[in-house]
Order: structure tokens, then C-alpha cells, then sequence
DNA sequence: AGGGTATGTCATCCT
DNA sequence: AGAGGATGACATACC
């Protein structure tokens, strides 16, 4: 895990692509293979340290109540007693991610910076913390009737000390979320300083065992490792590490299937915006996933199936009223995944294009820099999953962002890590392990992780026209319709009047981003049309103009010919004109009866049609007055 | 490798 | 004011 450089980076790499997998095994498998791995429950992020900590200051009891209190805090029952004056975890050397310096490697440790400090609660800072997240927020959906159903199930020897973590963790949950939070922080530190061993695993599992929903089917205390191997040393609370994480991570699953619908084509009101709602969801959602030891295909629905059970009672609206618009725009996209035929890289891709002007540019502060372009034999995941691409883990880089966790309007909130260059090897790393081990990748495959990843917008645009397999076969918009679950077709969308198309809109419950993808879709079908029609009629000018250009030419060809005719014409007339004169001047006699010389006299026709011999001279000053009299008109 | 073509998209103007 | 048409410009895939 440490190797892996993430334990915060997962946070970036959304782990609710896992929940995806169709092959995932039902939430008692999962329950057997963390028993077969021996471990009842992984820590993670935070908690590693604290749990760390205390094993490497030998204090067993301390990781053992902090897991039992984690762990009875899972099950809505109760985490660890609270008593007052504590101060903040990470007072004194006591920052959860500092703790880890010594267990981890110094690679995962200069990571630790990058995680918001803000975000260390959220980021589920210890497993009892993500627990009682867990707790809390269900908690907060229907306070009484859950906190009476834990009541319920814990025994009365366990009765009184779990009522007063209820009620603490009751209280937590009507807190602010930073009073929550800071409560959470003192809590933790009394794990720390190991003032809260009111619970054993013993304790905590005979708690578990009384859950109907057989929370711990075919788990026996004995298959379980008690505080003494926690202390045996390192490898064993690695140990923990792994399956805590695992069994933390599931509670996305668990979001994912209370809220997700199929067809979420919901209204959403943003007056309903509550920063402080999505808090628990953030958290949730935001959970880093270590891939290479989590199960595969572990599913814990049925671990949390209390709440899970509970919140489904609840109507989709009555939930997305709490969420906040980006998270439900997340659960959306999430829900796709559910879809058959669904792609997430399609998704990915589809969204996280920074020309999109529909909202839909997941990721417009997306570094280039720090894509790695896919190989064009597939950079497309088709498992299924979002964000699990298998042979590509550059890609997945790209499809995490983009699919599900790719639209983040506020990325700091669900991303524990800021996405600098410097973590992107080791979040290379981190995808590396968690495509093998999700999906039997083959981690060995050449990586293209040096080649520039293509910039989704305009390549994956004109990629787009160009299919190359069946599912490509759809244009970008009906890639992205058929992703958001819009109720129309593309050609439905473009084609249809705007009174009809308005009042389509209107009378469905469309997401903002469904609407605004309409709307894009409808403009950009209009254009391409108009596009069409414009390079059509421009062709279509061209081709007349060349026609006139033709038609001229050979006209001008006709006018050539016929002026050469005339020419000759002309001529001949001249000619005749010409022989004509000398025949008449050679019969013409002067008052002498001489010839009478064509040089010095002309014919000239009057009026009346009588022929002159006229002298030239008096032809020529004719001529002359002729044109004085024409001047002065 | 470079030029030409086809196409989608965007920006902008106009109706 | 908004929808849509028209079109230049750009980017990209393909030949």
C-alpha cells in the first residue's frame, strides 16, 4: 500500500468504479475473503498512522480499541466513549498523516502534504471516523428509528457504554460538520493516547454477531486476529491496512445503491444546495481505495445493509434534496455505470472535453502535462467499470477524472490530492496495482505512459466520426445522450419544432446537465445541418459559377466566330464598295470627256437619292462643317 | 511528409 | 430575447 504512493491519491482516483464491477462478488464472499486474509477490518489513510502508532509504540490495546470502536461504529451501534478535553488529533506530533512517517515509505509520505489539511476528517481520518461518518449520516437520514434499532441489537452488558457513544455520535451528527469533525478529532486522540479501550474485538464482534443481517456470516472470533498479532509487528498492521481500507472503501457502494437510480432524471433544486449535507457523501465518495489490497470484488452492501436498508425507504427526492448538486451530478454519472453497454471511458471521454460548452467539460483545468495518451487499439475500458481501464493505466488516469470522480466542479473536494505532476507517477503506480487487481489486468503490458495523451475534446470529437467498433458507431451526442440516460433521441432532439422541443423540456425532470446537453445537442445538430446546408449551397455557387464560366466562354467562342464572320463580311463590302467605285470612275467623263481621276473626286448620295461626283476637297470641308454643326448641337 | 478533402464544431452575424 | 440560419474559421481524420 505504501509502495503504491496513495493512499491519499485514490482519493483522486474515484473508487466508486469499483462498486461497478459486474463480477463483484455477493457481500458474503467478501466477508469470507477478509476473514480468509485474517483480518477483520482495514484502516485506512489516517487511521493507518494511528493504528501504526499505537502498534509501534506497543501498544496493542490501544489499535485494538481503536478498531473495536471503529468497527462498533460501523454497525450504527457505537464507537468509543467521548469524554471532553481533547484536543485536536494532530496536536503534538499527533497528525495521523506525520504518524505515518515511520511505517510508511518516504514516497507515500511527501504525499501527505499534498492532501488537504481540511479534508484529513473527511478523508476518513481514521476507520472509526469513516464509521461513524457512516453512522452519522445514516444517523441523519432517520435518527430515532435507527439509533432504536442499534439499541436493539446491543447487549445489555454493552448497553449503557454504547448508548453514550450514540448519543455522542447523535450529537456529532446534529453538529456542524467542523464541531463534528473536531469532536471526531478528540475522539481519535483518545484512541491515540489509548484512553478508550472500552472496547474489545470480543466486545465488538458479539455486537456484530447479533445483526440479522449476518454482518459477520462465517466469521468466528477465531479466524479473527486479536490485538496480540496487531502487535506482532509491521506486517500485521499492514495487514490491517489492507482490509480496513477495503471494508471502509464499500461504503460508496452502499451511496451508490441507495440513490442511484437507472433512469435519475431528477429535478434537481438548487435552492436544496447544502454544503454541509454532502460533507458525509464527500467523505464517502472520496475514499481512497487501495487497489492492490482490496478484494476483488468485495462488496459490503450487505455489511451496511442497516442503513442501507434504511435509507432505501427514503424517496429519491427526499435524498437529493440533502446532496449537493455536484455530488448528485457525480451519483448520476455513477449510475450510468449500472447501465448495460455502459462505458465509462465513453463517459470519460464524453464529458471531459474542454470545448464542451454544456457544462460537460469535466475537467477544463485538466494538465495536460500530466495525461498520458492511450493507445488507439483501446484506451477504452470495456469492463464496465468507471475508471478501471485495464490495459491502460494512463488512460484510467484520464477516465477516473473524467467518468464518475471527472466531473468535479469543486475537484479539491472530492480529491484528497491536488493532481501535480510529481504525484502522477505515483498515481500511475496507484492504477497500475488497482487495474490488477480489479480486474486481472496484466500489469506488465508495455505502458504507454510516455506518450502525450490526446486531449479529449477535438481528437475525441473527430475519433468520434470515425467508429471503430459497434458501440462507436454512435455519434459523440448519442454516445452522450445514451450516457445520461436522456429520454430522446439525438434526431428527436434536433429535429423537432422548438415549441415542442420547450415543452419537452419542461415536462420532464431533467438534470441541469441533461438540459444543457439537450440544448447542445440540438445546437450543435442544428449547425451541422446548417453546416451541411451552408457547404451545400457554397458547393453548389461554386458548381454555377463554373456552369457561367462555360457558358460565358463559349459565348464569348459565338461572339469570336461572329465577328470574324462580320470581319469578313465587312471586308467583302468593302471590296465590292471598292470595285464598284473604280467601275464607276472608269466610266465617268468629265465636260471634256476625259476620265475622270478617283483621287480627286468622290461619290456622295443625297437625300433624294441622286448620285454626286463631288470633289474631294468639298467633300473633306463638308465633312468638316458637318462636324462643327454636330459639336455645337 | 505534405497537400487536398470531408466533416464537425465554434463564433459571429443576421433574420 | 431567444432560436435558428448562414458562414468563416479552425481542427482533425482520412486519402
Amino acid at each position: 500500500f505504501s509502495a503504491s504512493g496513495g493512499w491519499g491519491r485514490a482519493g483522486h482516483l474515484h473508487p466508486k468504479g469499483r462498486e461497478l464491477d459486474p463480477a463483484a462478488p455477493p457481500e458474503g464472499q467478501l466477508l469470507r475473503e477478509v476473514r480468509a486474509l485474517g483480518v477483520p477490518f482495514v484502516p485506512r489513510t489516517s487511521v493507518d498512522a494511528w493504528l501504526v502508532h499505537s502498534v509501534a509504540a506497543g501498544s496493542a490495546d490501544e489499535a485494538h480499541g481503536l478498531l473495536g470502536a471503529a468497527a462498533a461504529s460501523s454497525t450504527g451501534g457505537a464507537g468509543a466513549s467521548v469524554d471532553g478535553g481533547s484536543q485536536a488529533v494532530q496536536g503534538g506530533g499527533g497528525d495521523p498523516r506525520a504518524a505515518r512517517s515511520g511505517p510508511l515509505d518516504a514516497g507515500e509520505e511527501e504525499k501527505a502534504p499534498a492532501e488537504p489539511t481540511a479534508q484529513v476528517p473527511d478523508a476518513g481520518g481514521c476507520a472509526s471516523e469513516e464509521n461513524e461518518v457512516l453512522t452519522e449520516k445514516h444517523e441523519a437520514v432517520d435518527h430515532s428509528s435507527q439509533h432504536e434499532e442499534n439499541e436493539e441489537r446491543v447487549s445489555a452488558q454493552k448497553e449503557n457504554s454504547l448508548q453514550q457513544n450514540n448519543d455522542d455520535e447523535n450529537k456529532i451528527a446534529e453538529k456542524p460538520d467542523c464541531e463534528a469533525e473536531k469532536t471526531t478529532e478528540c475522539r481519535n486522540e483518545r484512541h491515540l493516547n489509548g484512553t478508550d479501550t472500552s472496547f474489545s474485538l470480543e466486545d465488538l464482534f458479539q455486537l456484530l454477531s447479533s445483526q440479522p443481517e449476518n454482518l459477520l456470516e462465517g466469521i468466528s472470533l477465531g479466524d479473527i486476529p486479536l490485538p496480540g498479532s496487531i502487535s506482532d509487528g509491521m506486517n500485521s498492521s499492514a495487514h490491517y491496512h489492507v482490509n480496513f481500507s477495503q471494508a471502509i472503501s464499500q461504503d460508496v457502494n452502499l451511496h451508490e445503491a441507495i440513490l442511484l437510480c437507472p433512469n435519475n432524471t431528477f429535478r434537481r433544486d438548487p435552492t436544496a444546495r447544502t454544503s454541509q449535507s454532502q460533507e458525509p457523501f464527500l467523505q464517502l465518495n472520496s475514499h481512497t481505495t487501495n487497489p492492490e489490497q482490496t478484494l476483488p470484488g468485495t462488496n459490503l452492501t450487505g455489511f451496511l445493509s442497516p442503513v442501507d436498508n434504511h435509507m432505501r425507504n427514503l424517496t429519491s427526492q427526499d435524498l437529493l434534496y440533502d446532496l449537493d448538486i455536484n455530488i448528485f451530478d457525480e451519483i448520476n454519472l455513477m449510475s450510468l455505470a449500472t447501465e448495460d453497454n455502459f462505458d465509462p471511458i465513453d463517459v470519460s471521454q464524453l464529458f471531459d472535453e474542454p470545448d464542451s460548452d454544456s457544462g460537460l467539460s469535466l475537467d477544463s483545468s485538466h494538465n495536460s502535462t500530466s495525461v498520458i495518451k492511450s493507445n488507439s487499439s483501446h484506451s477504452v475500458c470495456d469492463d464496465g467499470a468507471i475508471g478501471y481501464c485495464t490495459d491502460h493505466e494512463s488512460s484510467s488516469h484520464h477516465d477516473l477524472e473524467g467518468a464518475v470522480g471527472g466531473y468535479h466542479p469543486e475537484p479539491s473536494k472530492l480529491c484528497h490530492l491536488d493532481q501535480s505532476d510529481s504525484d502522477f507517477h505515483g498515481d500511475l503506480t496507484f492504477q497500475h496495482v488497482f487495474h490488477n487487481h480489479t480486474y486481472h489486468l496484466q500489469p506488465s503490458a508495455p505502458e504507454s505512459t510516455s506518450e502525450p495523451f490526446p486531449w479529449p475534446g477535438k481528437s475525441q470529437k473527430i475519433r468520434s466520426r470515425y467508429p471503430e467498433d459497434t458501440d462507436r458507431n454512435l455519434s459523440r451526442d448519442e454516445q452522450r445522450a445514451k450516457a445520461l440516460h436522456i429520454p430522446f433521441s439525438v434526431d428527436e432532439i434536433v429535429g423537432m419544432p422548438v415549441d415542442s422541443f420547450n415543452s419537452m423540456l419542461s415536462r420532464y425532470y431533467l438534470t441541469d446537465l441533461q438540459v444543457s446537453l439537450i440544448r447542445d445537442i440540438r445546437r450543435r445538430g442544428k449547425n451541422k445541418v446548417a453546416a451541411q446546408n451552408c457547404r451545400k449551397r457554397k458547393l453548389d455557387i461554386i458548381l454555377n459559377l463554373e456552369d457561367d464560366v462555360c457558358n460565358l466562354q463559349a459565348k464569348k467562342e459565338t461572339l469570336k466566330r461572329e465577328q470574324a464572320q462580320c470581319n469578313k463580311a465587312i471586308n467583302i463590302m468593302k471590296q465590292k464598295l471598292h470595285d464598284l467605285y473604280h467601275d464607276i470612275f472608269s466610266r465617268l467623263r468629265d465636260d471634256q470627256g476625259r476620265p475622270v481621276n478617283p483621287n480627286h473626286y468622290a461619290l456622295q448620295c443625297t437625300h433624294d437619292g441622286s448620285i454626286l461626283i463631288v470633289p474631294k476637297e468639298l467633300v473633306a470641308s463638308g465633312h468638316k462643317k458637318e462636324t462643327q454643326k454636330g459639336k455645337r448641337k
